[in-house]
RNA sequence: GGCCAAGUAGUUCAGUUGGUUAGAACGCCAGCCUGUCACGCUGGAGGUCGACGGUUCGAGCCCGUUCUUGGUCGCCA
């Protein structure tokens, strides 16, 4: 018996009549339409081929089995009597001179019908992921993920950059997400961790003298899901050039991107370079987001000085941010739901009030409004027609909400979306610090990596305060598109001295940087090469092309939002052998 | 950890004001059908209505608790 064939399922056409083949796959459907004759339709990697059954004998074969069964079939092509344009085998059939059963499959009701298995229950998706990984269009985007990396591999190469590998077992970092810890059995009581990014790896690397690395590097970062963001693990194309400024860095992107979104995307329209570039601040004011949505032509307004009085309780004392959507014609159930789905998004409420076709203020909280029409009106730019969306709060959480508004707005309203594209933008000048929320006191904003824009002399002006230190900006950026955050990146600190300073304004010194980056504070003491870098994430990436809403449909093997694997049924049990090899003592749990 | 939503046949869903034996489509099984391709036609099997408790003469439906799943806020240097 042999396994192999001599065409796949995808590939007899009208030229191949006559030829006598082998075709092997899964018997996915079977349409008997008379006394001994019915039609099966075989289906492989590669696409589905018909195969016609005109006597007893090969019918009782067929009849034995299940459906996803898998199958050989040998015989002749044919000219089919009535053909399918549909498909691209469907002016063909093979008549069989032999069927072989490969693989039984024991089941003759499937956990949910292949060709149908995006419509099934999620739970029940990753639980049988190998079946509803059969079905083409679930296998399509994996495809498509595969196609992009090997074109994001090929097109870093021909940038001249190397593909290293990092370790995989590390030491745990102390910034940042919570780590996945693995016991030492070597060393009781210490652990490795899976590293969240190779951030440390590909300084080292700098400081070693590869001028450009990169990697489709694995991260793992134990935080919670969400429908963009995978628990667990996720890829980066990591990134790292030495000797680098932050325009090679987005030059080398802006390259590297359109091409690929182009070629691989939903839509074949993608920014050319260079990407617009947005201040950070100016991104939080006009478009209530860091990470704004090109594609959407509505933008924030500030209206604190108009409405903060004007006695509508959830405005005293606060910002107030305004979206306005222009000759708008929704019913009071469409704003609604809008309201409704914004307060679910973002955690905070949204206002509203209309002009009304005789530029009367209706609606919402217009009973606020009216009297003091003639200001709003002038202040907003407000027209006969207008629907105004309001958020109020701290200014950031205000910002925030619109940022929200907007997007809901912008994907609801008729009109005010341009989404066949991938609208590419820099975000730069984050800042370098902020008061944390729970702490109150200055804290680094995001990463203690990045340099501090000025370098040396702003800080030393920010330590004899001569400027306010929240005032200080990092040279760090992030690549957004299409309202999704695809990449953080920065010009690294690689100067110690600068290190330190940084720290120091933080309440920490050179014992801290010491101790926390210990590998990367003491390369850096021995010449560094100032560099740059940034790690666009794969899923997400791919999520874009694809025109997927959720990540996990362009993962082969995700896990639930809750982290688990229930098809491998991760994370597990282990032994209590393999427990005290690792001296971790077992703790029963107490009724 | 907080908030929101969902959970009814193998799957996707409907189920009216709380009232007889919980329905449909697809799938599955059987029979019929000589050119189907989402084949068609006839019939059939299939239900702890997520779980527990309560209200009621009576609960899929109302109330409480809880579990699971998804979304979201926190979190994600």
């Amino acid at each position: 018996m042999t396994q192999s064939r001599t065409h796949t399922c995808g590939e007899l056409r009208i030229g191949d009549v006559g030829k006598q083949v082998r075709i092997v796959g899964w018997m996915e459907n079977v349409r008997e339409v008379g006394v001994n004759l019915a039609f099966v339709v075989v289906r492989d990697f590669y696409g589905t081929t018909q195969v016609v059954i005109e006597n007893a004998e090969m019918l009782n074969i067929v009849k034995q089995i299940n459906k996803e069964s898998t199958i050989g079939v040998e015989g002749v092509v044919r000219e089919r009597a009535s053909k399918n344009p549909k498909l691209p085998t469907g002016d063909v059939e093979v008549l069989p001179s032999k069927i072989e059963v490969l693989g039984r499959c024991r089941y003759g009701e499937l956990p949910f019908q292949i060709n149908r298995s995006r419509e099934a229950d999620e739970a029940t998706r990753l639980k049988y992921r190998y079946l509803d990984l059969r079905n083409p269009a679930v296998k399509k985007n994996i495809i498509l993920r595969c196609n992009v990396v090997a074109a994001l591999r090929r097109s870093m190469t021909e940038h001249g950059f190397l593909e290293i590998t990092t370790p995989i077992l590390t030491a745990s970092s102390p910034e940042g997400a919570r780590d996945y810890l693995v016991p030492a059995r070597n060393h009781p009581g210490k652990f490795y961790a899976l590293p969240q990014a190779p951030q440390q790896f590909k300084q080292l690397l700098m400081t070693s003298g590869f001028d450009r690395y990169f990697q489709i590097a694995p991260c793992f970062r134990d935080e919670d899901a969400r429908a963009d963001r995978s628990p667990g693990e996720f890829y980066q194309l990591d990134m790292e050039m030495a000797f680098a400024s932050q325009e090679d860095v987005f030059a080398v992107l802006e390259d590297v991107l359109p091409p690929i979104f182009a070629k691989y995307g939903t839509y074949d329209r993608a920014s050319a370079a260079p990407f617009i570039r947005i201040p950070y601040a100016e991104a939080m004011e006009n478009y209530g987001s860091d990470k704004p949505d090109l594609r959407i032509d509505l933008r924030v307004k500030d209206a604190t000085d108009v409405l903060s009085g004007c006695g509508f309780e959830p405005f005293a004392g606060n910002c107030v941010k305004a979206v306005v959507v222009p000759d708008f014609k929704e019913t009071r159930k469409f704003i609604d739901k809008i309201c409704a789905d914004v307060e679910i998004q973002s955690g905070n409420k949204a206002y509203w009030f209309r002009l009304d076709e005789n530029g009367e203020v209706v609606g919402g909280i217009s009973k606020f409004v009216k009297d003091i029409r003639d200001g709003v009106v002038s202040a907003l730019g407000l027209k006969a027609g207008d629907f105004v969306a309001l958020s109020a709060g701290k200014k950031t959480a205000a910002q925030k909400t619109a940022g929200v508004l907007v997007k809901t707005l912008g994907a609801a309203v008729p009109g005010h979306i341009d989404e066949k594209q991938y609208a590419f933008c820099w975000i730069v000048d984050f800042p370098m610090y902020e008061i944390g929320d729970e702490s109150g006191e200055m804290e680094f904003c995001h990463n203690p990596f990045s340099m501090p824009s000025g370098g040396l002399d702003v800080l030393l002006k920010a330590e004899k305060g001569e400027i306010d230190p929240l005032t200080i900006t990092a040279d760090q950026y992030d690549l957004v598109c299409n309202g999704v955050e695809l990449s953080s990146g920065a010009v690294r600190n690689h100067d110690p001295e600068i290190m330190v300073k940084a720290f120091e304004l933080v309440r920490l010194g050179e014992d801290d940087v010491k101790s926390k980056f210990p590998a990367m504070y003491n390369a850096f003491c021995y010449g560094a090469p100032p560099h740059a870098g940034i790690a666009p994430g794969i899923d997400r990436m791919v999520m874009l092309l694809a025109g997927e809403d959720s990540i996990r449909e362009i993962i082969p093997f995700p896990m639930n939002k809750t982290a688990q694997d229930t098809m491998m049924g991760a994370p597990s049990e282990v032994t209590e052998k393999q427990l005290e090899e690792l001296h971790i003592a077992v703790t029963k749990k107490e009724e």
